[in-house]
DNA sequence: GCGCATCTTTACCCGCGAGTAAGATACGTT
DNA sequence: AACGTATCTTACTCGCGGGTAAAGATGCGC
């Protein structure tokens, strides 16, 4: 999403013809500083994006918008508050895809795999970096708080389909803490490597993903090519531990 | 692992018994300085681990080795070689297994689940924040170069392990990369909460994993209670997309 | 065309933390 | 004892960057 095409031409409506009661006058007014506000917030996600939160100095932000940094602050009252905003901006779209969800008549499985391929967009798109690589210790308490509850909800709500799963038979009994931990780290490291190849699109990498945590990498099926041909190698020198 | 179990009391080689030659004397004064250089490192992976890298300042390291800052650069030039070097260090933990499993004669599936196994207890080890939180925009080029070298081989690594097992049929056909990318995300997740959550040791956490990695969510065998008890839920109100 | 609110700028402050210079301390060698 | 070297400290420098004060610009209602 490229936030010069939303922000300083502000598609919406063009202040309704009819004049309006002074009310009206500073609602459009106020619905101006948000759509300004929402650059700033873009902004510094691509910016976080590029190059870190700590590499990135309130400066960089105001350049990229090209304004200065007063301005920045004028929206926004601190840099924690910016990566905040963007954390959460990235989180409530996975929030939406739970809630999505948990409308379907499907068996467990496949409404985690629903839940799994949205997570991966959002973890390819726009606030994905913030939302996986902010750590806690960059934010005042108060807002590492809300954002690992933020992170727990989403946790939560992956192990809680996992063992439904189980009961329902659509998913192989196993351990649902550590297989959200597993499925959730294999989404959110998309973040660090998507910015430098962009190949594929974030539906098709989480579509890629989610076939390999179905399947699993053990052939299924008919186990006659199973052992097929396991060419001899070298003779083992060491002992493999474990 | 504690390095306070390690570096200041030198488990090794209590200068041996003869006394020495002056070259003696100075190899014994050279080794001293090569601890004292490894405690340092491996103070800063704790701190970096603890608080991030920015937010690590190398009075924070010094205190932490009781010293000053000075002197931590004495045994180092700069905070990025500090970051540098333990990132090497946690790699070269990965770079062994492979060169162990180079060794095995079992399919391809199994060495490389080996390779995973060894893999995650590194991320879950002293020096696997570094390795994988390490963001090369904290690096001079040089080094950032020479790290994504290192993450390069890793990665195909991984790949060459996944065309293998496809080849020999130990593996279910898939994306090289798609899948390289997955595992490998998973397991670099660890680093991220294992901070937090010391309930399982690295080897217990990797072994969860690689069994889903193997076998999938997907039940197999028996397909008779697959579909045991899909409960009916709520009419599907929003057409889940995709 | 005046006054007021909104928005943006210029010009600053200031602390933190990386990195250094130069002097103490300890110790082995002669 | 006297020197030299390795090690460590005290006491700095200095720039970057978060944050702010206060003065313009812009525009709207009257």
């Amino acid at each position: 999403m490229n936030h010069r095409r939303i922000s300083p031409p502000a598609a919406g409506k063009p202040l309704p013809p009819g004049g309006g009661s002074p009310w009206r006058a500073s609602r459009e007014r106020l619905r101006d500083r948000e759509l300004k506000r929402d650059a700033v917030i873009r902004a510094a996600a691509r910016e976080f994006n590029r190059k870190g939160y700590h590499n990135t100095s309130l400066d960089d932000i105001a350049a990229r918008l090209e304004v200065t940094k007063p301005t920045v602050y004028y929206y926004v009252t601190s840099k924690e508050q910016l990566l905040f905003e963007c954390f959460v901006a990235g989180v409530e779209q996975i929030r939406a895809a739970f809630r999505d969800v948990r409308q379907l008549a499907a068996p467990a499985r496949e409404r985690l795999n629903a839940v799994l391929r949205h997570y991966g967009e959002a973890v390819a798109a726009e606030f994905g970096w913030c939302m996986v690589r902010a750590e806690d210790q960059d934010l005042p308490p108060a807002m590492s708080r809300h954002i690992k509850a933020l992170k727990s909800e989403i946790d939560h709500g992956i192990r809680r389909l996992l063992r439904e799963g189980v009961q329902d038979g659509s998913i192989e009994p196993c351990d649902p803490k550590m297989t959200a931990f597993a499925l959730a780290g294999a989404l959110n490291w998309i973040a660090h490597w998507y910015r430098e190849d962009r190949s594929l699109s974030g539906a098709q990498i989480a579509a890629a993903f989610v076939t390999l945590f179905e399947g699993g990498l053990r052939p299924r099926g008919s186990t006659s090519r199973l052992v097929a041909r396991a060419p001899l190698r070298r003779r083992a020198r060491t002992a493999l531990a474990r």
